[in-house]
DNA sequence: CCACTGACGAGTG
DNA sequence: GCACTCGCCAGTG
């Protein structure tokens, strides 16, 4: 499988979650296939075009933390609002409940 | 080829 | 929970 591959992959299942969901960078990569590949996700979502109208903000770190090194550009504040906008309760350390929160998609 | 760098994750103290 | 280390692997210089 090519990088690019794993680039529409991701892209295809971060456009999956639904509203009020959040899914985690390692759990997009086993469902990609590529089950050590968290650190691509990442790569994936920062080089995302913002005009995709992809919900990028949906996706969270596996303690079910907002990545604060999405802070490129107040980023991890943006993921925070947007978060709340849909009834994800994410505090003011960007933490979350991924217990209620997390996609578990049937396959 | 080597060194360094991460929107990560698991393990340890 | 926090700080740190280590493994991972594609990208960069």
């Amino acid at each position: 499988m090519s990088a690019t591959d794993l680039s529409e992959r991701v892209r295809a299942l971060v456009a999956r979650i639904p509203r009020g969901r959040v899914a985690t960078y390692g759990q997009l990569a086993q469902m990609a296939g590529r089950p050590r590949a968290a650190r691509q996700v990442g790569q994936v979502l920062r080089a995302l075009d913002e005009s995709k109208r992809l919900p990028w903000h949906r996706v969270v770190n596996s303690s079910g933390r907002v990545s604060r090194a999405a802070s490129r550009g107040g980023g991890d504040r943006l993921q925070e609002l947007r978060l709340r906008a849909e009834g994800v309760a994410v505090d003011e350390s960007g933490r979350l409940d991924l217990e209620r929160h997390l996609w578990r998609p049937r396959s």
